[in-house]
DNA sequence: ATAAAAAACGAGCGCTCGCTCTATAAATCA
DNA sequence: TGATTTATAGAGCGAGCGCTCGTTTTTTAT
């Protein structure tokens, strides 16, 4: 806070490791952000323990709950796999429940300011290459993240399951807006913006929802980038 | 068995709803076919019995589990639901995931039945239309089953994760598989006949995973179809 | 060096889980 | 009708759950 660089509004989006350098949302940062934003919850009073902690616990949680599920996941085998005590654990949280509701409110965040780079630009085959590299490249950095979330909305209340379920349908909303203003100007020909803007965002999804399947095929994030802004010109007729 | 009348191959694909009348997988004829496949696993002796009892278990836990998943849906829960004793679903099961393991059955089966059909045709675009259809239809009828494999899979041992994960890669390389023939053919011109292939499957996936956003944009099954092969014709360059 | 504050520890609490098992009821057969 | 098989009931079992809390260890301030 404070010291943050980069608050001017010309994300470099060109190409992944550029990307990967200004993103804000990793690392030490993302820790201390979410140490930041959930002070009610955590029970540590200084930044450095808690956001090491919490790099702990997301770590592990993320690697049991991706094979077996969060639910499955006991409290006990976080212990062992962080290295933490059960105290050591409740001392950045105050229930199981509140690492899926950290993980919607981090993934909310990007998702929101990745739909919202998308909607600054004036051009719309430009728009809708920038929305697709910054949901690819976000999502490929929070891989984990976006992936807990989809699987594991169904552990969320159910207000937050709307929650969750209304950042999809936010970012179809912004796709879709996107075309139809092209379509307006004339600049693209289709049917159904809704089903192309959807169709964009599946695609989106599968990249980081079923990863082995491009490590087998060895499609990388370029290629697969490329294939989707491909896919989307033929069908919009450019 | 044996007076099935449609063991013929010419299944009607053309609307849904003949598709529906001659689609062998559902009622009574499924929970029956349930109890000869598992006849190790469940108790009871007679058939219509057992077949009763597999019908209230199987709604009732598609219903509890899609809001909560299966993990958390306790078998107390799952007994009120159904009206059966601890005692009553245990004449139909002998382990909770059993349930689990009979979904992946069917699910398995029905895939390679629509996988199949899909490669006895010889026209290629009317291959990928008879895939996309037989694929929509019989997912829309076991939409539960559909989606409860999906997000449970993680549920069963890693032998039986494997073998749900080969349902989709087997689709896709059965997709793959007839873009390519077209491509050799010189009726298809496309960069990368897989990438067309998943996106297919994904679309097709999405269906059955998330019907309320269709539900909310009054999309019903016949546009789905329409949409997703004229999409699939722009990919083609048909 | 000492006192105060913060963090880590982990046994143990109350509870729910999947599953079993015996008693009872219903259906089927003789 | 009585005998036998089949199905249902649901209390109870041990294991494991999320979470707590008194205690110990470590860090920080004086």
């Amino acid at each position: 806070m404070g010291l943050t660089l980069d608050t001017n509004n010309t994300t470099n989006i060109s190409n992944f490791e550029d990307y990967s350098k200004q993103f804000e949302y990793q690392d030490q940062h993302l820790y201390n952000l979410l140490f930041e934003r959930n002070q009610d919850l955590i029970k540590s009073k200084k930044v450095g323990i808690a956001s090491a902690n919490l790099k702990k616990v997301f770590e592990s949680t993320f690697k049991l709950s991706s094979k077996i599920g969060f639910h499955e996941m006991s409290l006990r085998d976080l212990s062992k796999d962080t290295g933490l005590s059960m105290g050591g654990l409740y001392s950045c949280l105050t229930k199981k429940e509140d690492i899926a509701l950290m993980v919607l409110d981090i993934v909310e965040l990007v998702s929101d300011k990745n739909n919202q780079i998308a909607l600054e630009q004036t051009d719309e085959l430009h728009s809708l290459e920038i929305a697709i590299r910054s949901y690819l490249y976000s999502s490929t950095i929070l891989q984990p993240w976006f992936f807990f979330l989809y699987f594991e909305t169904r552990s969320l209340s159910s207000e937050n399951q709307i929650k969750s379920k209304n950042i999809e349908l936010t970012t179809i909303a912004t796709l879709e807006k996107i075309i139809q203003s092209g379509v307006d100007k004339g600049i693209f020909d289709v049917n159904s913006p809704y089903f192309v803007a959807t169709t964009i965002l599946i695609v989106l999804q599968d990249w980081y929802l079923k990863p082995w399947k491009n490590k087998e095929k060895n499609i990388d994030l370029e290629q697969y980038s490329k294939h989707l802004f491909r896919m989307v010109k033929k069908l919009l007729r450019i």
